[in-house]
DNA sequence: CCGTAATCGAGACGGTACGTCAAGTCTTATA
DNA sequence: TATAAGACTTGACGTACCGTCTCGATTACGG
């Protein structure tokens, strides 16, 4: 049966919280252990007993700021290239301002940790992409957008770019970005 | 007048061939100075003379890479689109077997180093930008491209996907990648 | 009200005894912060955790040493003149085969750190001064030793002249020094 | 026959002059060859050229002091007591004021170093010895002292003195210790 | 309502890499 | 050949964080 003290709940988004916080401000190879847990005001063995690694913490940081956020700012139309540059500015926005320097982190951690790469691609990576190919898919069923295009790499141009931007900042990645987008494939994969 | 021991050559190429090895190798985390200095052979204090941290040591030691191995691989036709393969075969083979994990881990660094993006910016991505660009540029001139079309795009299309690739590898970045992705620019751009 | 894991007394013991034990063997200056970690069998933070420097450490050491040696070697009986030759003997002794480098060393570095030449002042070369001077004061007291000679000086021949050959090796540093010195000393205070 | 550039004399007397004066200034463990070498504005390898290890400087360094200072401060008087204060004013002003911290820190080093301990004993204890016993030997045989006293002793009362408070700084080495030794001795071999 | 047991914050533990400093050696041009 | 300059390898310095451990104090559940 259940023994002893329960986990504390309070702790636990304490970590998360401060965990996303910290990255944002300083970057996510200066979050460290030691200082997210005196930030978080929690003992060090705390995080230890319920995360293995940091990037543990942070991407389960992630997917609950994404079960908060993504819901209720992105609502399908069904005209594919409204819900295309809707996703696109959404995903662009929640990843530039809030995720950015924590994704970045965990994708770097992850050339060197295959268990890392398959979390992340089952968690944020893959979600993303199938959103995306489910929109354009969507189209192509009902004749909005034109067939015989191959659609992973239409969404390897979409999010391919966002990426590419964020890590080497020639451009900005931003609402404006999510039309030119929306516009190119609109040519692509026009009827 | 006196000028003193001059800089050790051999020491120098130990710890660039060294850098690139144990990138490769270990990853980019997995590099520290220390290891560095023991595999090189080398002082830990003759690192730290001439560079100020592991990622100068890296950048360095990719700008050494492509001048070696850049000049012999890629030479221009004149024909637009072979041109574009080829460039963007040569650049996917070099980046994805050689520097990948190099460059992942610097761009990673430089989320949270701004000289260290200015100096990617200007050292690896923006040669690489104005590469391409260029020879897009030539075919618009020579009408063996559409005009109208915002080529910095494009070459996000390009390079977007390989680096998006080669963080999340959901797909492979290879020779065929720059066939379709020259078909897909051909498709674009057709006259 | 929380105050963590307890210090590790078996830590302290092994870097106080580890630490006398590599003065007698090696001296002073060769005793090094990582030599002793590593002899001790202690991580070297924990060695920084307790003490500024290795003279503190040191000095501590000796505290514990002659709190452990000298209550069982010396008791005094009342006889000035005994008492004098038993104190002697017992310090020249211990200093001489189990802290004299150590001592040296101290002393050496106390010259250009006063904090430290306070604190030799207070645990080590004070308490001894004043043991022999209660002594030699109880002697005019009770008339075993005539008045009107300046005792100060008379504590700096005893103990000076130990320094004197312990650090120059002129001549030995034993019982039979200890004889002599009590002898001369009789001479200067007959009454 | 003699090839080559000779010694530079300029060379040697910069580096033994700025030796004492950082000895006095820092410290004799602070008396680093690099330092040395930097403030002289010597080069360090001629430094290694001429002298095994900084002792050695330090020690020439003494000797030269001495020889320039010690004739023009001392000459005999023919009357024993007169001379041994004399005597043990000068040692003691010379040796406070100007090369107490060095003799201390070559005594400290000479704890484990033999050939230096023996060179010490030739060229600066041994002397010093020699020069008070020579005077206190010439008042017995004059009859000023009288007979059947330990010479050594007396003479490690004088110097022991000095040495026990350059180290401890428990009273000052002045010249009205010398006096006040000088006293002592005089009842200790009133005739 | 009392004991058992797992949690909590705190902080010491043995390690490892950091970046700095000086050691003693070497290699250059100059004198 | 000696010199000033300065790069070389080596190793200790003192610091930061790692992941583990041990403490008293805190909460739940089951007897």
């Amino acid at each position: 049966m259940n023994r002893g003290r329960p986990r504390s709940e309070e702790a636990r988004q304490a970590i998360l919280k401060t965990a996303l916080e910290m990255c944002m401000r300083d970057g996510y190879p200066q979050l460290t252990i030691k200082a997210l847990a005196d930030e978080a005001g929690v003992g060090r063995q705390t995080v230890y007993r319920w995360w293995d690694e940091k990037s543990a913490i942070v991407v389960e940081a992630l997917i609950d700021l994404r079960e908060r956020e993504l819901p209720e700012r992105f609502q399908e139309t069904g005209d594919t290239l409204v819900d295309v540059e809707q996703l696109l500015a959404t995903t662009y926005e929640l990843t530039h301002e809030y995720t950015g320097k924590a994704l970045v982190g965990l994708m770097a951690d992850a050339q060197s940790d295959a268990g890392l790469s398959d979390r992340l691609q089952e968690t944020v990576i893959g979600p993303r992409r199938d959103a995306l190919r489910d929109i354009l898919g969507h189209g192509v069923e009902t004749g909005q957008l034109r067939e015989n295009v191959p659609l992973p790499l239409v969404v390897d141009f979409a999010f391919g770019t966002m990426w590419y931007r964020m890590l080497s900042r020639h451009a900005p990645v931003d609402r404006e970005l999510a039309r030119d987008i929306t516009d190119a494939i609109a040519i692509m994969l026009a009827v």
